[in-house]
This record gives C-alpha cells, structure tokens and sequence, in this order.
DNA sequence: GAGTTTGAAACT
DNA sequence: CAGTTTCAAACTC
C-alpha cells in the first residue's frame, strides 16, 4: 500500500490482468454473452479491486460472507473504501461487472443462500459450476457499479497493491466475490500492479517544437491517436527492451487531476461517456511492433486498435496497458527505472480535448529534440502523496508549437546584476552542430548584456567530448583572432549556461576554435588557460542565487600577466545580496574572493576581524554552496618571492607532505567537521573548481569512502561520506551533502537533484530551506562562547530513547557533550560521561592523528580538509596547462623546471589562500 | 543484506 | 507550537 494510498479517489488505478480467463469464465457462465471486447477493461478494474488487501483479509476462507464493515476496517482500509465509494458513487457507469452483479442479483435470493450454505469449505477453485455459485455469492446488497472512467494503474511492489476503487455506498464484496474474481486473475496472465502517480495540478508551459520521439514513426501529432508511450530511458542504450521487460514495476501516470486532463477521471461529473476499455490480446501485432520499438526507447500502443494484448513476457513483467478503445484519449506511461535521474516531462493534451496525444519524454530528451526549456518546474511537481518523484509536467496543447514558460509561482527572482558584474557567459544552446575546430564567434553582447558565446550543445558536443558525459566538461576556447592566440578552458554543461570566467581574450568579437579538452587537457597549444570552475549558476535565471565560482588555482604564468595588467581575470560575482561587488584592481575585476567555507564563520575557534568579503558573508544567509577548498585572498597573491624560479627544482613536494611540514603552523577551524549528524569526514568545503560529480573515477563510491569513518587518505583527508537518499532529491536536509551545502558526489543516491543539472531546483529548495528556517544550513556545532573552545550543538538534540549515547544523537556523534540547548531525556552524555569515553572514541573522532598517535593540530587538520581532489586535480591541470605551453624545444630542458616552478606556485596560492582563511591570532 | 530503530526534518 | 509523518542514518540480526 504505502505510497499508493496517497492517491484519491479520483486517481487513475489501472490494470490489465486475467483477461482470457476472464473472457473464458465469461463465456462459461454466459451472463457476459453482451460483454464487448471493449468493455473487458472494466472488468478487470474490478477484479484488481479485488486484490485489495481489504479483499484479501477474506479470501483467506476464514470468514464467509463477511460484511466489511467499516469498523473492521482498518485506517487503510477505510481510506481504501471511503475511495471506492466516491468514487463508485459517482459514476454509474454501466459496466460489464455491473452488469454481472446485475445478473447475479437476479437470481432468487434464497437460492443464493441455499448456496452458501452448501458451499462449506468451497475452496474456491471450482468447476463451473462452482464458478457461478461463487460469483452468485457475490451478491451484494448494492450494485457494484464499476466506474469505467476510473482506469486502474498502479504502482506496487506487491501483487496486492491497489491503488484506487470504489464501491457505491454501502458496497460490500464478500469473500466469494473476492475468490470468484480471485480466481479469475489467477488464471490469467501474470499480475501487474502498476500505481498511479499522483500529479499535482500545477501547469507549467513551455517553449517547445512539439515532439517528434526517434524512432516513433507513429507519432504523429496530427493524427487521431491513442497513444500511449513509455519513454523508456533518456538513456537510449539503455533503453533496451530488456530492460523494459525487467522492470517489476511499470508506473502509470496520471496525466491529470483536473478536468482538464486528458484522464478518463475527466468525465467525472460531466455528461460526458468515457470510452470502453480496451484490454489487449497477445496477438496483437502492433505490440510486437511496439515492443521491438522498446529497443530505440519508446513504447508506444496505438490502443485504437482494439485487441490488442501484450505479450505474455511483458505483462509479467509489469508491461500492463490500458487505453480506451474509441476514445481519443492517450496517456502516458512512463517507468520510473528508467527516468534515471532525469526530469520526465510530460506533453499532455490540453483541457477537454481527447483527441490529443499524451507523451513523455524525459528533460534530457527534450533538449535533445530541440525543445528550448527556459525553466522546468521542479521535479517535486509531481508527488505520490507528499512525495515527490521527481517529474515535473509540462502541459502544452498538441498542437501549439510554442508557448511560453510560466514561472513557477514560488519562483522569486532577484533583479539581474548590474551591468558591470555581470558574467560573461558561455550560452549553450541547441545547434546541429558542433564538432571539434568548429569556429564560434562570440556574440556581441546579449541583450542582457553579458558576452555570450554560443556553443551548440548537443550530442555533436558530446562527440567531440571525451567520455560523452552529460556533466559537465571542459570545452577549450582557442581564439583566433590577431592578437596573441589565447585559449580557455570552459566547463561546458550540456544543459546549462554557464558563466564563465574569462579574460579579455574573450572579447566580444573574438572567433573561437572549439577544440575537446579532456580533464587532462591534451590538446591544443595554448598560450593562455584559465581554469574555470564550472560553477553552477545558470543564465536563464541570471539573478538567482548562485553558486560562486571558486577560483582556486591559476598558472602562474596567468598571475604573472595579472599581476602585470596584462590579463584582465574577471569572475561571476553571486548575485547573492548583500554580497558586495568585487572591487576592481586596475580597472579590470580582480578575482573576486571566494566565499569561505560556510562553517568556518561559525566555527573558528577565534573570530577574526572580518574582512570586508566577510562582512559581506555576515550579511549573508549562509547558503549551500559548494564551498570553496581555497579561499582566493582578497587581492591576487603575489607571485610569490619564496619561491622564485630557480634553476635547481625545488623539492618535490607531496600534498601528503605540504601537510605534514606544516603542522602547528596555521590554526584552523574545526568545527566545521562536526557540523552534521553524520560521522562525515571533515566536511571538507569542497572546491568548486569542479563540481563534485564530474571527477568521478572508475568506482568512486568505492574509492572515496571506505565505509570506516577512521580511515583518513594518505593525503589525510577523510573521505565524504556519500549519502543515500531515495526520496529526497538529495534536496533536503535530510541530505547531507544539501545540508552541508555540497553537491552530492559519487553518492548513492537516487534521482539526485543536489547537482548542476538541477541548479534551478536546487537552488529552490535552498530557499524554501531558508523560509522554514534561515538557519537552516548554519554549522549546528558552534561555539558556546566567542573565543571559547568549547563546541556546543547550537540545535541540541531532542533524543528519547538512545541515552544521547549514540550516533542516532547529533550530540555525542559530534562527540561533544549534550548542554543545556538539547532537550533530550534520560541523557548520559554529559560532561562527566564525556570525560569518560575511551580511546575508541578517539578512533571515531573527527580529531585526526598520524600514525604516532599524535593528535594532529587543528591547522594540519584544517590543511587536510582543504586538500581535497578537486584542488589536487586543478593543480595537475595548471602543470598541465603549463607543459602545454611550451614549445618543444622547451620540453626537453625546461620542461621539468617550469612544471616544477608551476607547482610551487600552486602550492604558494594553497597556502597562501589557507593562510589568509585562518585569522591571524589563530596562526601562532 | 534485510529489517528495525532512531531522531531530525518536514509536514499538518 | 505540538503532534504526526517522512526520511535517512544508525543499528541489529
């Protein structure tokens, strides 16, 4: 049940199930002689009424004849029947079942009784004549009237789900209705329980060429169709028939909960008759069609063909369709394993018109066929119950090419920046092409002023892409235009705009030369590159709140000329208020500083005077951005004296051991790791230089977290923990990586919208955070006094029954005390017990040692945290960037010293940002 | 690995 | 604000 009893009763249940059975039965009994192919349907919706498990308690014989009556019925089942009466009692369709029973009530009463009495211990498989005594049991005091507008779908992870019914009034099914239809089913074709999803009615418009699906020549818009279409995967290859044929669970959604949908459910109360059912047959050769067409993706029954079932392989695997005969109506199925973490937007007809066609394709899809989304209403649009699964709806009318977007209402947009802070973007956008040495010119200026340079991103981006991935990738932008040759290295997200952080190599009228740049960035000579954190911020909604860029690392050769004036380095400043404009350094931008790590204000053990970055920060609701490993000082660094180039490389240096030779050096925050109830590691702000889920090594779940909370890499960094969300979206503070504020990476979660992909939700549900509560992604663990070492759970816990002395308490797993802020009862971890705890505490600790046992400072530690992959790898791509400007004559002598010099130079802006991180009383 | 317990977050 | 539900992590078997 669970999920499925969110629905109303207005939900749309369907099945398909035991329809030769049915068919044979019916023909036997011969009270069905005036059923219609197209009326089966309705049969079936019965019967799977049946299978409730209000039904079920009497089928298992114990109680005969029983009237369910509502005050045997438990919540669920009183749910269930309240439903079934709605809806029965709304329409009186006439049905083939209503029929039936219809037929039964005419026999003479007493008959019926005589028959129950002889029944005994029928066990209800039975001959014929069992058969109709049974169904003749089934007499009930009202009619049982099916609603034939009611389709039945369903979702279920057992063969009992049900998912809506109705039953007129005092409608009672008895046990023998139960076995009598039960037995039906069971000698049918497999079960198929599919739920019906319920869909918020919240429409959206969108901007769209109307769909043609690959490899879905019946689709035609045009056309009287019934189509109904299972977008199988946005991931063609894997939408193999299969795959589909897998599936446990075929979910049906509901095209709509208004009477303007397209659903049968739109008859209700009108005069309108809904059209007969149709179940399928399995000889139907359109199926077979339809089931070859799994394999390019699509699923598609034209259900104006009458008779037409599916093969018996795919209604066991949940395949069940139900599609009205005459009807022009269509819906959409769509399967809820293969929406992969995509947005399913669903095309739907438009208010009262039946003639139309319902499909769904997924987001990516869509952007694959050219639809222009301009904004998608958040995933969560669409709920089972409260719950959100993930699909937005997009109605639009079949026949309108074009509409405009609607905002969501919720959606509060800040106004755009100010000319000057603008970013420069790279627009992405649907072309046909895009292939490597393709020339792009960038725009001249938007309309919204901002540098656009328009790169098609399609699938020839992909192509040209190493690896193919739909996240994001780096795009090198080589200019060729007269003056010095300079590249650039954009992230490219196949689905967003993302600014980009350029030079003035990008000046508007430059030409580009798209060349692929893998991570390694292999290609090109390159004078120039800047490495561009491919932050999340999106151009459709330039003035949302974003995501800062982090510019972490540079070449120095870059900082020389910045340094110089030779290299205008601008940035996105977030369009966060209250964050104040970077200042500018030579009338260019300067880097604008990155936003420390959320925690660290909260959590360094000594305040530090802000810095006017930091007063902008104070002004600042905390936000979940993915925070920056390094915190760009406010000014450039200086190419740094300490390490002047020098002939005789420098000793190589190890991250490992840049850590360690700095111990004691530098204080630094704590806290910060301790923030959320997980036993996460130091919750390591992580770089933006690269988000998250774009460095994904072959098995980085694997890779990144040990599953031991001791284990510390040898860089000394503690993996992050993955989360494992399933309902979330990863976009709540169920979330852990949400509430810290990071995109998730290499999790284990389930249609995670904690990315860029779903910047524009993300950023949604960061808001509607902050409503409910603006402290919401405030460090819990701070400091009970400025200055004071003492870290206190800011919440305090509220633990019932674990004693506060375990993980499941925010408190001890932070291992702190619990204080007065907790509400906690009967708790044992106080200070005295506290003092108590022994060593293996210590191994749980978020305090770190080396492998002396020695208790790690909190700057070594604070040193660690920072070190994370992502600035690790954007320190190898600024060696990179710098071996690939040489010349070759270069690479035998010089090379080795350059690329040295080049990592003492990250090296020097790494520590020189984490200094600058640490307040200066905290650093002796 | 599945099922249960727990408490924060979300919802009503 | 309190009570309930949902959720994901912690825990147990």
């Amino acid at each position: 049940m669970s999920e499925s009893m969110n629905l109303d009763s207005n939900d749309i249940v369907g099945s398909l199930e035991g329809f030769e059975s049915l068919e044979h039965i019916q023909a036997e009994l011969g009270i069905l002689d005036e059923t219609s192919q197209g009326n089966q349907g309705d049969h079936v919706e019965v019967l799977e009424l049946m299978r409730h498990p209000i039904v079920d308690k009497r089928r298992d014989g114990n109680v005969k004849n029983e009237i369910i009556m509502e005050d045997d019925m438990g919540d669920d089942d009183e749910m269930i029947a309240s439903r079934l009466e709605e809806s029965m009692s709304t329409h009186m369709m006439h049905s083939n079942v209503s029929d039936i029973m219809h037929n039964v009530m005419d026999m003479d009463e007493h008959e019926v009784e005589n028959e129950r009495m002889d029944q005994g211990s029928h066990d209800g498989h039975a001959d014929d004549l069992d058969q109709r005594r049974l169904f003749s049991e089934g007499v009930i005091k009202n009619e049982i009237i099916v609603d034939s507008q009611v389709m039945t779908e369903g979702l279920g992870d057992d063969d009992n789900s049900i998912e809506a019914a109705s039953i007129h009034n005092e409608q009672i099914l008895t046990d023998s209705d139960v076995r009598y239809l039960d037995d039906i089913m069971n000698d049918g074709v497999n079960e198929t329980v599919i739920e019906a999803a319920e869909v918020e009615d919240q429409t959206a418009e969108m901007e769209c060429s109307f769909v043609t699906l690959p490899g879905l020549p019946s689709l035609d818009t045009s056309a009287n169709t019934n189509e109904e279409i299972i977008v199988a995967d946005q991931n063609p290859e894997l939408a193999t028939a299969d795959r589909f044929l897998n599936q446990d669970v075929v979910k049906t959604e509901k095209i709509d909960d208004t009477p303007s949908s397209i659903s049968l459910t739109s008859f209700a109360g009108t005069n309108l008759q809904p059209p007969p059912l149709t179940l399928v047959s399995k000889t139907d050769l359109q199926v077979q069609e339809a089931v070859k067409s799994i394999t390019s993706g699509v699923y598609v029954v034209n259900s104006s063909t009458a008779s037409t079932a599916l093969p018996s392989n795919l209604i066991q695997s949940g395949g069940t369709l139900l599609a009205p005969k005459d009807a022009k109506i269509s819906r959409v199925v769509t399967i809820p394993h293969m929406e992969g973490n995509g947005q399913t937007i669903r095309i739907v007809a438009p208010q009262g018109k039946f003639n139309s066609t319902a499909k769904a394709i997924t987001l990516s899809q869509a952007r694959q066929m050219g639809l222009k989304i301009s904004n998608v209403i958040p995933g969560n649009a669409k709920t089972v119950g409260s719950q959100p699964i993930g699909i937005s709806k997009l109605v639009v009318p079949a026949s309108k090419k074009t509409v405009t977007v609607v905002k969501s209402p919720t959606k509060i947009l800040p106004g755009p920046p100010p000319p000057a802070q603008r970013p420069q973007k790279v627009l992405i956008r649907q072309a046909n092409s895009l292939k490597t040495g393709t020339l792009l010119t960038s725009s001249a200026q938007s309309s919204a002023g901002a540098h656009m340079i328009r790169i098609p991103a399609n699938q020839a981006i992909q192509q040209i892409l190493p690896g193919g991935s739909k996240q994001v990738q780096y795009v090198k932008l080589i200019s060729t235009g007269t003056g010095s040759k300079t590249s650039t290295l954009v992230p490219v997200s196949l689905s967003k705009t993302i600014p980009v952080l350029t030079t003035n190599m990008l000046n508007p009228s430059t030409t580009f030369k798209v060349l692929p740049v893998s991570t390694q960035a292999r290609t090109a000579p390159a004078t120039q590159r800047v490495l561009i954190p491919a932050t999340s911020a999106s151009s459709s909604t330039p003035t949302q709140i974003s995501s800062s860029p982090q510019i972490v690392v540079l070449p120095s050769h870059l900082l020389q000329q910045v340094k110089k004036g030779d290299c205008k380095i601008t940035t996105v400043t977030p369009s966060i208020p209250g964050l104040k404009p970077a200042a500018t350094v030579n009338g260019n931008r300067k880097i604008a500083p990155a936003l420390p790590p959320l925690k660290a204000k909260e959590t360094s053990p000594v305040e530090a005077p802000a810095a006017p970055a930091d007063e902008a920060l104070e002004n600042l609701e905390p936000m979940p951005l993915a925070q920056p490993v390094l915190e760009p000082p406010a000014q450039l660094p200086p190419v740094p004296a300490q390490l002047p180039p020098s002939p005789e490389p420098p000793k190589p240096l190890t991250v490992t051991s840049f850590a360690e030779e700095e111990p004691g050096t530098r204080a630094a925050p704590e806290a910060d790791s301790l923030c959320r109830r997980s036993s996460s590691p130091p919750s390591s702000p992580s770089s933006t230089l690269m988000p998250r889920q774009e460095m994904k090594p072959a098995d980085p779940r694997q890779e990144q977290w040990s599953g031991d909370e001791s284990y510390v890499e040898a860089n000394g960094i503690r993996p992050r923990k993955p989360c494992n969300c399933t309902k979330s979206m990863c976009l709540k503070l169920y979330c852990d990586c949400f509430a810290n504020g990071e995109f998730c990476y290499q999790c284990n979660c389930l249609t995670c919208f904690n990315n860029l992909s779903h910047e524009e939700d993300r950023q949604r549900a960061i808001k509607s955070c902050l409503e409910r509560n603006p402290t919401a992604f405030r460090p819990k663990i701070g400091k009970t006094l400025a200055g004071s070492e003492e870290r206190r759970h800011n919440r305090g816990c509220h633990c019932k029954r674990s004693g506060c002395l375990k993980n499941y308490c925010e408190c001890y797993e932070a291992k702190i005390p619990c204080s007065k802020n907790c509400k906690c009862a009967g708790c044992k971890n106080t200070d005295a017990y506290f003092g108590k705890r022994g060593d293996d505490d210590r191994l749980r600790s978020d305090k770190m040692y080396d492998t002396s046992g020695h208790l790690y400072s909190a700057a070594c530690r604070n040193a660690f945290s920072m070190l994370t992959p992502e600035v690790i790898q954007a320190t190898c791509m600024c060696l990179i960037a710098r071996a690939e400007n040489f010349d070759d004559s270069d690479k035998s002598e010089e090379a080795p010293r350059l690329i040295i010099e080049e990592f003492g130079h990250c090296l020097v802006q790494i520590i020189d940002s984490l200094t600058k991180s640490i307040p200066q009383d905290a650093r002796s």
